[in-house]
DNA sequence: CTCCGTTACGAACATTTGTTCACAAAAATA
DNA sequence: TATTTTTGTGAACAAATGTTCGTAACGGAG
């Protein structure tokens, strides 16, 4: 993963960045030539090798071609999932609410989803009412995980307890009841494990 | 601000956003003509009072020259403040430990910077060890807001209060004691207000 | 109905821009 | 030192691209 770079070719992948934060458009090779105060056909060479180590990628013959590998932004977009009705797909771009984004470095590969946490069943566990959770979408969990569950049409926050063989999803609020997983339990779905919260004061 | 769209212009935009969204460069006039059925001198048209409507902006004569007015990202970067030391400078960008992108939606405006948290001094808020606050920069502070501190030349989370005309700062933990604010207090900087909480599992 | 903003075409023009080629100096490497 | 890689030039070509102009159909507002 991205080779090593050259004085030079770091000074141009400096100011391929500089210039499109500055004017919102990547940079044409006259440009980047203007202004390190080269000529095109060398700047053009250095793209070249900028494009073989994986730092850029160049659509050929395009105007303004460069493109960053590694984004500027290190933020992730979270589609937030709203009411999730009674049928069957729950994640359908429809029920997207609108997104959140959420840096990098908070949260695991894989697909994310945001839940609003509506209610205080979690307050043992720190989450509270208002606050947004980020879920990662999977179906399996490990006793101890905080997972997002339907229960009943709705998505909630519970954490998941195994205990002699049995499964439970259980609030972290002691004025209410644990929920039993029965195997053939049709009303209650994993949805995913938290992985992240987000409060705003 | 953002003039109301007609139905052409409206699909002329979205098809400007997919583009860069899916491309990573600004579509030319050609491009957006191709998949969209018209004509370049159409698109040109159209894309003019897209800009006299404020939703680009058009860099005139150069290729892919259009630059969406709201930034398709709504992320803010925030610089995470590490250790801060006795010197007075609080604010250097030297001190940055990096940057945290935290959504739009979920701060003020205003100079904000990022604290980790350390030590369960605000459990009783429920701030947990490891989490990263959000902090708009201020003086000033109401009572019952929970503040960023420099308290002995170290950043601390504490919740303000004022009471019989004295100040405090008071840990949400009964384990810590709270610190009473006198008006010559020279150990003690307000740096901030909390404005938002942000938790990795 | 008439007026006006919007949408539309097609052709032509002027720039901008990516790309290539031959050649060479400078720097790193063996 | 010999060799390779990197950096560099200048000119020229071909393609991509923004822009303009004349013309016209369509739909809503008055």
């Amino acid at each position: 993963m991205l080779e090593k770079l050259t004085k030079r070719q770091n000074e141009v992948l400096r100011e391929i960045k500089k210039f499109i934060k500055k004017e919102g458009i990547s940079p044409s090779v006259r440009d980047l030539a203007g202004r390190l105060g080269k000529t095109p056909s060398t700047i053009h060479k250095l793209l070249r090798t900028l494009q073989d180590k994986g730092h850029i990628k160049l659509r050929d013959n395009i105007s303004r071609g460069i493109v960053l590998t590694e984004k500027l932004s290190a933020a992730v977009m979270v589609p937030i999932i709203g009411r999730i009705p009674a049928g069957q797909p729950v994640f359908s771009e429809e029920l997207y609410e609108g997104y959140i984004e959420v840096d990098s470095s908070l949260v695991p590969r894989g697909e994310l989803f945001a839940l609003r946490i509506n209610g205080d069943s979690m307050v043992g566990a720190n989450i509270l009412d208002g606050d947004t959770a980020i879920i990662r979408k999977q179906e399996i969990a490990e006793s101890g995980d905080i997972v997002a569950a339907l229960v009943d049409g709705e998505a909630t926050l519970k954490r998941f307890k195994l205990q002699k063989k049995k499964a439970y999803l259980c609030p972290e609020n002691d004025n209410y009841e644990p929920i039993e997983l029965t195997p053939d339990s049709t009303q209650v779905d994993i949805l995913g494990k938290l992985v992240a919260v987000v409060r705003k004061y």
